[in-house]
DNA sequence: ATGCTGCATATTTTT
DNA sequence: TATGCAGCAT
């Protein structure tokens, strides 16, 4: 008697969809194509799962965004209610970290090891390489840690690197012979430090795994059912450790992957689609039971066809039929422009025009790029057209200098042994400690085998250098002696007042270093607002709203979770890579250009290819309704114009799934178009002048002033009660002008920021004096 | 120890 | 074009 309960979810999918829910047993493989409703599917079969008696603390679902995994978590919970926040849902990073922070011990390790991210790890590769006294111009610290990198995820410890022929044959011809030794002391250091990188967290936990019967006894009893999402995007490590998890004698094998071969774009991270066929291999003598998604929800038929017709051209693949039933839809609109500008131009130009005809938000919209880089002429451009924008990517909130200043030293006092906080943090602010110092206390610490934090307590320092280096031992000190009894906050505070960092930015009155402070004080914000949060965060070992826990939670957070104020109107740019998951009403895939898409880097071999054109697939198949391609013939590249051929993935998009653009009547069309354009751009600069005004612009992009006719004035005509327009601060008025000469500083009021007046120094500023 | 200038350098990047 | 870092001058 299927209760009526369960029916309801149910029956809003298609039959196949309704298998792969209904079907937990044994092992799963879902190929889910674009817009097949994958997430649909994943959310309800773990409804599902605990709708059947299995607890939610039994189910295991990996993800690689901490998006994915909250969006997931979010959808279970309309389903199956609260019971859904015990659900193990997360990225494999997190949850493997939250793993091995009960289980560190057995590795040796401390349970409130430190996570080293991609600048940590460059910089102590670059330590090492120094310390061999090897040339860092041949051995590059990013391409040691991609060698590093690949092998832990394909299992090689430096050990095995060590008699690894292939390996050691590939870093002479690089040059490197020495990246065997670099390794194995990285991988000392790191653990000397407390330290795991994003790697360990994987690789550490399959250490474990491997050499603690009773660790893996523990969680394989704990996870009844395992689920993977992305699976195409896994490496052989992360694949490894869901086979020691779920492939063992008598296992139940309750393990479903969800996947789809033609949207592996990580490859170059080690990915690899092998997985899904291994994954056939490995189980298929358990019965696996594969069901293939193949009903797009998303797009039109000229797109899906348009799509299918791309990837054709790549050999190996999972044989599957992606079929619509949307209408055939709009033709596909290809823009060729002379130039970028042209290109920049055209898009934005598109974009009005679409806008008006079909009634699109600019929510609807997204220019789709290869390379970050491309963004800035589209920008200027929207600017222009008084389109609001965002663009995503580039360096996150975390990722800014000053912010991982204050946290290096919120990591120093956690884990005094990191070794990359203590290099960050030791001179930061300036006092006086400066390479020679730490290099005596580094070869200290080498010989007595102390930490370089203990080192610093011990070694021999001229009388001034000892008073500095005494006041940082005391910052830190101070705040461990705290640590057990405060907040992440108490500390967080006292650290950024005791160590001056406060007070070195406040001192810096220069516009970058305005910006500066607020992220700094951003960061205490945020700090503050996670210890007055009130959901309890489930760490198992270390204590709530600690600042241990509050580091573990920024560790692996770096993804677009800065509060993105979704309701705002705007068109959103950002790469190809950056899209994969998203859907838009339309979508430009610009630069469609040999050596830009496909890549340079990426157009020697077959599998680079093949790469880029998935790459390209991804691209396309995020369209709803609209999908219009670019190209220019020239564009400037680091400042020189190149000329490139359309792209080759242009050809490979079927004729008749294009807007007819051949002839000569068409030439003439898109010279009219081009009019059109021009007169446009030109009202929209007349109109878009006035500053401050504009509704609905992104927080992030969209200035209030239009730098396009912004016209910075003489640094003399700025005086006493004149107004003036700044780039970010918007009108003015000057209240006084005081320093001699070089150095003349104005006070000015803005009258749009919350605090009004500001000191900005001439030499520096671009000011348009208004009257 | 620090600050500046000149020069080499240059995908994509869930964590 | 933009950025980062090495080497030199202070």
């Amino acid at each position: 008697m299927p209760e009526p309960k369960t029916s309801s979810y149910l029956d809003s999918l298609n039959d196949v969809q309704r298998q792969a829910v209904t079907t937990i047993d044994g092992p799963v493989l879902v190929v889910a194509g674009p817009g097949s409703g994958k997430t649909r599917v994943l959310t309800f079969r773990i409804a599902h799962i605990i709708e059947q008696g299995t607890a939610p603390w039994e189910i295991l679902a990996l993800t690689f965004t901490n998006k994915a995994a909250r969006e997931m978590k979010g959808r279970i919970e309309e389903v199956v209610g609260k019971r859904a926040s015990y659900i193990w849902a997360g990225t494999f990073h997190s949850l493997f970290a939250r793993i091995l922070r009960v289980e560190a011990q057995h590795i040796g390790y401390p349970s409130n090891f430190t996570i080293y991210d991609t600048d940590d790890t460059k910089s102590l590769l670059n330590s090492i390489i120094r310390e061999f006294n090897l040339d860092p111009k041949v051995y590059g610290a990013n391409a040691i840690k991609n060698r590093i990198s690949s092998a832990k995820s394909s299992l090689i410890t430096p050990k095995l690197y060590e008699k690894n022929e292939e390996l050691l044959a590939q870093d002479k011809l690089a040059n490197m012979p020495l990246v065997y030794k670099i390794y194995t002391a990285y991988v000392a250091r790191c653990k000397k430090a407390g330290a795991m990188d994003f790697d360990d967290l994987l690789f550490r936990l399959f250490e474990l795994m491997q050499n603690v019967p009773e660790v893996v006894q523990k969680y394989r009893e704990k996870f009844k059912y395992v689920l993977v999402d992305e699976f195409q995007d896994t490496n052989t490590l992360q694949y490894a450790i869901i086979k020691k998890l779920v492939q063992y004698p008598d296992s139940p094998r309750n393990i479903c992957v969800v996947g789809d071969d033609a949207q592996s774009i990580y490859a170059f991270r080690g990915a690899t689609i092998q997985n899904i066929l291994d994954f056939e291999q490995d189980f298929g003598q358990f019965g696996i039971q594969t069901f293939k998604l193949e009903q797009n929800y998303r797009s039109t038929e000229n797109i899906v066809n348009t799509a299918n017709a791309v990837i054709s051209y790549n050999k190996r693949q999972i044989q599957k039929s992606i079929w619509s039933d949307k209408g055939v839809g709009d033709k596909i609109r290809v823009i060729k422009a002379v130039d970028d500008n042209e290109e920049g131009r055209r898009v934005a130009d598109t974009i009005l025009e679409q806008k008006n005809r079909y009634h699109l938000q600019n929510n609807d919209v997204a220019i789709l790029y290869r390379t970050n880089s491309q963004s800035r002429i589209f920008e200027e451009y929207l600017r222009r057209f008084n389109i609001a924008y965002r663009v995503y990517g580039g360096q996150s909130f975390y990722q800014r200098k000053e912010v991982k200043d204050l946290i290096a030293y919120l990591r120093m006092v956690v884990n005094p042994n990191d070794e990359e906080a203590f290099r960050r943090s030791i001179n930061h602010p300036k006092r006086g400690i400066g390479g020679t110092s730490v290099a005596k206390v580094t070869t200290l610490a080498r010989q007595q085998n102390l930490t370089l934090f203990e080192a610093l307590k011990h070694v021999d320092l001229p009388k001034r250098t000892r008073h500095a280096a005494d006041g940082y031992i005391h910052v830190i000190e101070q705040a461990m002696a705290k640590a057990d009894t405060a907040n992440a906050y108490e500390l967080a505070d006292l650290i950024a007042k005791g160590s001056g960092l406060t007070d070195m930015l406040r001192n810096d009155k220069s516009i970058e270093g305005m910006g500066r402070l607020e992220n700094h004080e951003a960061l205490l914000d945020g700090i503050k607002s996670f210890v007055e949060d009130d959901t309890v965060i489930d760490t198992d070992t270390l204590p709530d709203k600690s600042l241990a826990t509050y580091l573990q939670n920024i560790a692996l957070l770096t993804d677009a979770d800065e509060s993105d104020s979704t309701n705002t109107d705007v068109v959103t740019l950002m790469s190809v890579h950056a899209a994969k998951g998203l859907e838009y009403k339309s979508i430009f895939v610009v630069g469609l250009e040999e050596k830009l898409f496909p890549s340079w880097m990426s157009m020697d071999s077959m599998e680079g290819l093949d790469e880029e054109r998935r790459l390209f697939y991804v691209a396309i198949t995020r369209a709803e309704l609209y999908l219009t391609l670019s190209y220019a013939n020239t564009r400037y590249r680091y400042g020189k114009m190149v000329m490139n051929e359309p792209s080759r993935f242009l050809a490979e998009v079927p004729a008749d799934a294009v807007e007819n653009t051949t002839g000569g009547g068409r030439r003439s069309n898109d010279f009219e178009f081009d009019k059109v354009a021009r007169q446009r751009e030109h009202r929209a600069r007349v109109t878009g002048v006035t500053p401050n005004k504009r509704r609905g612009t992104a927080r992030f992009a969209a200035p209030k002033v239009d730098p396009a006719t912004f016209e910075p004035s003489p640094i003399t005509e700025v005086e006493t009660g004149r107004r003036v327009l700044h780039l970010k601060f918007g009108e003015g008025k000057v209240l006084h002008v005081d320093g001699g000469a070089d150095n003349r500083i104005a006070t000015i009021h803005f009258s749009d920021l919350p605090q009004p007046e500001k000191r900005i120094m001439l030499k520096f500023a671009k000011l348009q004096v208004l009257d």
